[in-house]
DNA sequence: CGTCTTGGTTGCAACTTGAAACCACCGTGT
DNA sequence: ACACGGTGGTTTCAAGTTGCAACCAAGACG
């Protein structure tokens, strides 16, 4: 899944965590453990892939920090529980969730959201904002270097835009 | 890339995102168009991937309405811009590379981000709230099915959270 | 002792990926 | 008219990935 990139020193910064979650399955995987799943056998039976690409893709989340295993209560099993690394991605996947809700489902299909466990409403849609609290957009933004930049830096041969 | 899928109406509002975009150079593409490439070409030097494999996935982004293709001035050629939809993925992006800025660099490292066209300075962190406007973490949330709930409904054989 | 559950690994066929070659069309130069 | 380079692909084929199914192993249980 990783070898495609020759150089992930040169990766960008949506390219380098694509390269740890980029994957149908990983993402599905947390977002399991974040309903609460923490065994194997729950991310088997609630997902329903087969246990050898669970293995692996549960391999890769540890090896990329997102996982880590703990020791089970009830046996000489482990369990899987998200690091700080992959908490991180609770605001991708309501991201995601919310694309989901938009484009997703006809206007009369009934789907499950997100609600807020105190008040039981639905949550509010996420927005971008500027420091002084103004909502931006796509077109009201660049990527750009940090305000530091000496001279001697190596530039990349390909002009990309990382 | 879809075919994993046996039963797609049942997939939950994760998931279904997943199945359009949830492949490594997807997303690289509406990225690479929020940032102004438009052709072909551009893409395929932006990115550096084989041409066959941008060919199949702007097909994929055309077929679930990401991307639209619009006749180029310049020729004969066509141009591909994003959709309403593809415009939608906004947020999920902006999710994934300040996820990226936050465990993906040496604390040291120098790296593009995201900044605020009209003020220069980059833009707040994602966040999640409330109705009432109280920031939200995944322990503060639930998925729930909307109120209206009849009781004839065909339940899915395996209890998943979809 | 046998067998059930949990948590995997291994083998193998089918599919996907990707580098490179090829193709077609247009505009330009000569 | 005719070669030529740029653009936008498709085809070919080898290598890698996926996923079903079978197997394995260790502890719990009857």
């Amino acid at each position: 899944m990783a070898k495609r990139v020759s150089h992930k020193d040169s990766m960008c910064g949506v390219a380098r965590p694509l390269d740890a979650i980029g994957d149908w399955w990983s993402l599905l995987i947390v977002r399991d453990a974040f309903d609460g799943s923490r065994r194997f056998g729950e991310f088997q039976r609630s997902l329903g892939l087969a246990k050898n690409i669970l293995s692996a893709r549960l391999r890769n989340l540890l090896a990329h920090g997102i996982m880590e295993t703990v020791p089970a209560a009830d046996g000489p099993y482990q369990e899987y529980v998200l690091t700080e690394k992959g908490r991180g991605l609770f605001p991708l996947l309501v991201a995601l969730r919310q694309w989901g809700e938009d484009f997703f489902f006809a206007p009369d299909e009934a789907h499950v959201l997100l609600v807020d466990k105190k008040s039981g409403l639905p949550v509010r849609r996420l927005e971008l904002r500027a420091q002084d609290g103004r909502v931006l957009g796509a077109e009201d933004t660049v990527v750009r270097l940090p305000p530091t930049l000496a001279g001697g830096e190596k530039r990349p041969k390909r002009a990309t835009k990382c």
